[in-house]
RNA sequence: GCCCCGGUAGCUCAGCUGGAUAGAGCAACUGCCUUCUAAGCAGUAGGUCAUGGGUUCGAAUCCCGUCCGGGGUACCA
């Protein structure tokens, strides 16, 4: 049977699979399943472009590894007209496929302008995913940083798989916590706001939280000295029940104590804002978690009423996960508070009145497994359907070499100066390579920007999300080797090549003829093959790490090879407009890819 | 105590639905700017894949034990 059919749009790997299911149907009338047949890349060193490993087929071939491959090869040369020779290495099958093959792939990777993106409809799932979930009571962290490029990537990552996508964030902005910024603020601000001060607003608001420590611990220290106990000095510092006072009045609606409230979080909002469009990441709708808790102590108080929770002699409301394997979780404490999960509760049942989510992604770090696993199994029991359905993307922290980041130790490494920081080392950097030159200073400026944070995001996406990484902030970020800056360097000069093509009125839109193209060439057009795939991969693991890899071993090799090859000087007309094809090909697929990534290229660098 | 996650080159990380000789980058050392951008390319050196056992034709990958590190564990979020 002739696969011809298939030449245009299918996926080497499935017109393989679907030949090899049928010879082993007719040569050793085996009905094997995807377990069963193998296939992978040809490594390097071997001839060819895919392998079939033939070990598990020997149980009903009843031959050597090598005869059961020899045999099994010359039925596929023989039957599929796209493999053009064959190999055999111990149990390995080496198959080699025809070049007109690849150059169909580069022939559509370069026609078609999304090449290896499917783009929602109306009919498509929807996905919302919740990311960044600050609280506003100090300034976004290195942590947040992880969080929100994350959040942003796997946003795109689902878009580019064909979902539907709504960015949510949960802003944290009613407790205890904020109305410690608001205690010290009234005792010690003297009336000092971002604009009299000239300050970030989320800054002001995060050093009037320290304040508040400072003068906490002191009140603590002092009432120990003065006989009382480390519990009963924390619940009676002076600092701590004027705190407590401000939480009070702002759920009595308070009016002075509300509008404190709003004008503080004001500041925060508008402090965020600015660092948000510096990560370049965004929203579609955001929640207040000061609209939603009480929603969720409905829900809690519901259960209660149903059955589903149970009520202690102290007026506590608990739920009972034993038969879940796990334990007893508080949901009101004993004072009608509600808790962190009576507010996710909450939360959650707005979103799903608000939306058609078919999918709820929570981007929220690991040290809150436990947290999600309960979230899944209440909104299970109270009727939610959807509830168990809900993935929590589990990330690992960000570790600084001196340890965990703590906030009270200053050992933090504040969002907004981390990216001051590497725009200013990109700068310079720049400027002593004498790049950008011949660009006015608001370009360069932008460029400075664009290879700052390509560096940053890349440097966190790239490594697999669910582990704990390190971040050496002295070393900072590198520009060379596997980094951001390397694969937009390699993009930029691709741009200057086809610019340069364009001046020289080069005509790049020819058909691609299939000679001379070297096993190099073949790599870089095998990988180009593998993008729609790699989408998918990232999409279907929710793995930025696997865009950010592929880009990576793309560039390295496309770089490995036209690095000494002068494309415009080629004097074979065919060979060079294959190469323009070529690397016009390689720009458009690592930019879909680093776009994925939230990563903006330059023409230039 | 119990539960979850991790341990791969000096450092930071890939590879983990079992397949061929475990890969990159950084750091070190050696070459290459008269060639579309040297933020680059070529090369040298660097490994008991924490450890002991098991399953298998085949284990960094799967299972069990041990050690080390991180996180969680009923009124923080």
């Amino acid at each position: 049977m002739s696969l011809l059919k298939y030449f245009q749009n299918m996926n080497i790997d499935k017109i393989i699979f679907d030949a090899i299911k049928e010879a082993l149907v007719d040569l050793y009338n085996l009905e094997a399943d995807e377990k069963q047949i193998q296939l992978q890349n040809t490594r390097k060193d071997f001839e060819g472009d895919i392998t079939i490993v033939v070990f598990p087929f020997l149980r009903f071939s009843k031959k050597s590894p090598e005869a059961t491959a020899e045999e099994l090869g010359k039925y596929l040369l023989e039957t599929v007209n796209v493999v053009e020779s064959y190999n055999v290495i111990k149990g390995f099958l080496n198959l080699a496929i025809d070049k007109k093959y690849w150059l169909d792939v580069l022939q559509e990777a370069y026609s078609e302008k999304n090449y290896g993106i499917e783009f929602s409809t109306e009919k498509s799932e929807l996905a919302m995913v919740e990311y960044s979930s600050p609280n506003t009571n100090k300034p976004l962290h290195l942590g947040h940083i992880r969080n929100n490029l994350l959040g942003y990537s796997i946003s795109e990552i689902l878009k580019a798989n064909g979902k539907k996508v709504v960015k949510t964030n949960i802003v944290n902005d009613r407790g205890i916590h904020i109305c410690k910024s608001m205690y010290a603020w009234q005792k010690w601000g003297n009336g000092k706001t971002p604009e009299n001060s000239g300050e970030k607003g989320d800054h002001l608001v995060g050093e009037f939280y320290v304040e508040f420590d400072k003068h906490y611990k002191a009140e603590i220290t002092e009432l120990k000295e003065k006989g009382l106990s480390q519990d009963e000095a924390e619940n009676q510092a002076p600092s701590i029940l004027g705190a407590r006072e401000l939480l009070r009045k702002w759920e009595a609606k308070d009016e002075k104590t509300v509008e404190l409230w709003k004008t503080m979080n004001g500041w925060v909002y508008e402090g965020f804002d600015v660092t948000y469009k510096k990560l370049g990441v965004d929203f579609d709708k955001i929640y207040y978690e000061s609209e939603t808790y009480l929603v969720g102590k409905d829900e809690v108080l519901r259960g209660l009423q149903e059955g589903i929770f149970y009520q202690k002699d102290d007026n506590s409301v608990w739920a009972d996960l034993s038969k879940e394997g796990l334990d007893q979780k508080l949901l009101l404490r004993r004072d009608g508070t509600s808790v962190y999960m009576t507010q996710d509760i909450g939360t959650a049942k707005m979103r799903f009145t608000d939306y058609p989510i078919d999918k709820m992604v929570y981007v929220v770090g690991n040290e809150q497994n436990y947290h999600f696993q309960v979230l899944a199994i209440l909104l299970d029991k109270l009727g939610f359907e959807w509830g168990k359905d809900l993935f929590h993307f589990s990330y690992g922290m960000v570790e600084l070499p001196s340890g965990k980041m703590k906030s009270r130790e200053g050992t933090v490494v504040d969002a907004d100066d981390l990216v001051e920081e590497m725009v200013s080392v990109a700068r310079d950097m720049s400027k002593e390579l004498g790049k950008l030159e011949t660009l006015t200073e608001e370009e360069a400026e932008k460029t400075y920007r664009m290879i700052a944070m390509g560096a940053l995001k890349y440097f966190i996406l790239k490594v697999d999300p669910k582990k704990n990484m390190l971040f050496n902030p002295e070393e900072s970020i590198d520009f060379n080797g596997n980094t951001g800056p390397f694969i937009q360097y390699t993009f930029a000069r691709i741009q200057s090549v086809l610019r340069k093509a364009k001046e020289n009125k080069v005509d790049i839109d020819k058909e691609l003829k299939p000679d001379s193209i070297s096993a190099k060439e073949k790599d870089i057009l095998k990988r180009i093959s593998l993008f729609p795939g790699i989408v998918k991969e990232a999409g279907d693991n929710f793995s930025p790490a696997v865009i950010a890899n592929y880009c990576y071993e793309l560039v390295k090799e496309y770089n490995q090879f036209y690095h000494d090859h002068s494309i415009l000087s080629e004097t074979d007309e065919e060979k060079r407009n294959f190469r323009l094809i070529l690397s016009a090909s390689v720009s458009d697929v690592i930019k879909s890819g680093m776009n994925m990534l939230g990563i903006e290229m330059p023409d230039r660098m």
